[in-house]
RNA sequence: GGUCCUGUAGAUCAGUCUGGAGUGAUCGCCACCCUGUCAAGGUGGAGGCCGCGGGUUCAAAUCCCGUCAGGACCGCCA
């Protein structure tokens, strides 16, 4: 139908005939005799000049033939990819009428999103749109390209596979054949890439399509995308390798610009200096130890298990006290008992010291120290919390962000590989730990001892423990997590115990995985990276729905299909269910 | 499960705090004019359940309660 794209001539093209095809994006009628018309495709956009007597709306499809022309001297648009050139004597085939776009299709107006959804197919030919649906696809083969390289095979696995209680909600799909039981969808293909390697696949790849019903936030959605990695005889270092490259390939691909080396930090140093094990490194901020400064102190807020503060440069001149107060209650919200700030002001001396909120309540000793370990100068504002340790990593780290992470786009990516993740997370009721990762995961070497030596172990020896897991982070966000995997049949009995799964039950739970290792399980290790959320930030978006042709909102609907929706009786008959009414 | 923010013309918004007639703005749309525009220009016109329901009041877009929808976040996401 079309001989050229619209965004692809130029004034090389001069004198030829061409046919293209394409939306109205603007006419400018003139008069009976004469208009522009602007006709875009997904290359661009090329005015093309019309008898005036033909009714050309927005958004109508045209085929259009005619001369490519250097434009009249003195009319190009330098604004314009194509404004040397345009299109004359032009034959205008009309294929296709249109109503008035539901919103506008340029890219000043920032349409509700619940629109732009629900009229998808028409928001998707805005060139932001286009511009990140094609990303998406530089991204995928730009990973297939590097993972083809590095010697791994893409396995298709199961969408319909049997539910596990351990993680997130399944969503589930009933049997017909066989009413009352019931299929999830995968939350990851974690179980079958295990598999591949016991079945000698040695490294396998997948760009998995994956499915949590867990509430949905920016990066996160229902479905999502995973660059699914697993490899046998493979060493953590190896699988951090793979992966590497095929990330630091696809920024290349997407984003133009080579990340080079990915930084390293223990999951224990993101915790204590960034207050987060994603921590976005494009910053400082960090948050200081001041637990030592506090031991013997007379202050009552600060007579706490742990007190750390952050300091905001320039922030005593820069936070009004209505700000101040927010960030008071703001920390509240996140679990704070309180969140103490002092403005940094400059002593008699030429040094440093406190002034305002609580600094009345700091000795002079107490103060210094403070200054000292979060190297404030005059102007600062720095703020304290005292509590337990891990909410104060936490409320310190969320009003980092709060305070001084920069724009999503601002062209930096920041890689870093979080490693040696806890083994277990916290203790349940029982006094059972729950694992960081899942029960697969390798304990880190040096703890191993530890873990086999056949000693009870108490809560703290427990949490203690690390393991071989491990995070992606890019500007913050978590890209991905992966680890070792255990092949060791007496590990693997241990961590049940420890876990407090009898063996009959990790038999009933997992029993296929563990069958399948007793058939000779090579050591293997592996990795899945959140292509959404890479895409993402790689075009410089905030919210993966920007990179996703068709999302769900934050409650999870889609207001083009409307989906979820009820389903007809029959068919509920059909899969042996009834609905019970809203409680 | 929770906290916070938003909802006014087809679109983006002002008006809401401090109640007084849908007072509106820009873009778009429709008609007419216009032979070098490019966010074209000119003239005229149409277009409103102020998300929805209830309450307070002489009077509600505005205040109160509820509800629905959307968004950001906490919990949750092995």
């Amino acid at each position: 139908m079309r001989t050229d794209l619209c965004g692809r001539l130029g004034s090389g093209d001069a004198g030829r005939a061409v046919t293209v095809c394409g939306w109205v994006d603007r006419r400018r009628e003139h008069s009976e005799h004469l208009a522009f018309i602007d006709l875009r495709d997904h290359s661009g956009v090329l005015q093309c000049v019309v008898d005036g007597a033909r009714d050309l709306r927005s958004e109508y499809v045209v085929r259009i033939i005619g001369t490519v022309t250097l434009r009249p001297e003195g009319t190009a648009n330098p604004a314009l990819a194509t404004g040397e050139i345009e299109l004359q004597d032009c034959e205008v085939e009309l294929l296709s009428r249109a109503e008035p776009p539901p919103f506008p299709l340029d890219e000043r107006t920032d349409v509700d999103e619940t629109l732009r959804l629900r009229h998808r197919y028409v928001d998707l030919r805005k060139s932001r749109m286009q511009r990140n649906l094609r990303a998406r696809a530089a991204l995928n083969r730009a990973i297939r390209r590097a993972m083809d390289a590095q010697g791994f095979v893409e396995v298709e696995t199961p969408m319909l596979i049997a539910s596990t209680p351990e993680g997130a909600r399944d969503f589930v799909v009933p049997s017909r054949k066989e009413p009352g039981s019931f299929y999830a969808l995968p939350q990851s293909p974690q179980i079958f890439k295990q598999l591949t390697m016991v079945g000698g696949v040695d490294r396998y790849y997948q760009i998995a399509r994956c499915l949590r019903d867990e509430d949905l936030r920016a990066d996160r959605q229902f479905e999502f995308s995973q660059l699914d990695v697993e490899a046998s005889f493979a060493t953590r270092d190896d699988v951090l390798g793979f992966v590497t490259r095929a990330v630091a390939e696809a920024t290349v691909a997407v984003a133009g610009h080579d990340p080079g080396t990915f930084d390293r930090m223990t999951w224990h140093d993101a915790m204590e200096r960034y207050g987060s094990d994603k921590p976005d490194t494009r910053f400082g901020m960090e948050l200081a130890e001041l637990t030592p400064v506090f031991a013997d102190t007379e202050a009552r807020v600060f007579q706490a298990p742990c007190v750390k503060g952050i300091c905001l440069m320039g922030g005593a001149e820069t936070l009004p006290r209505s700000r101040v107060d927010e960030l008071v209650a703001t920390c509240q919200r996140w679990g704070a008992k309180g969140l103490a700030w002092m403005r940094v002001v400059a002593a008699g001396t030429g040094g440093s010291a406190l002034d305002a909120g609580v600094a009345k309540f700091l000795s002079a000793a107490e103060g210094a120290a403070v200054i000292d370990a979060l190297d404030a100068s005059p102007g600062d504002m720095v703020f304290l919390v005292a509590d337990e340790r891990p909410l104060v990593r936490h409320v310190l780290g969320l009003l980092r962000l709060e305070l001084g992470r920069p724009p999503v786009n601002d062209g930096r990516f920041n890689y870093l590989w979080v490693v040696d993740f806890p083994l277990f997370e916290a203790l349940n009721a029982e006094g059972e730990p729950i694992p960081s990762h899942h029960p697969f995961t390798m304990p880190h070497e040096d703890d191993l001892p530890v873990l086999m030596s056949g000693q009870p172990l108490d809560g703290e020896a427990l949490l203690g423990l690390r393991s071989q897991a491990y995070d992606l982070v890019l500007n913050g966000w978590e890209l991905g997590s992966g680890s070792v995997r255990i092949h060791r049949r007496d590990i693997q009995q241990r961590i049940f115990e420890v876990l407090g799964i009898a063996p009959d039950d990790a038999q009933e739970r997992f029993g296929f995985l563990l069958d399948a290792f007793r058939y000779g399980a090579p050591p293997h290790a592996g990795f899945a990276v959140g292509l959404d959320r890479l895409g993402a930030l790689l075009v410089g978006e905030e919210n993966i729905r920007e990179v996703i042709a068709f999302p769900k909102t934050q409650s999870g609907a889609d207001p083009l299909t409307d989906a979820p929706s009820p389903i007809a009786d029959t068919h509920l008959q059909e899969l042996g269910l009834r609905v019970l009414p809203p409680a």
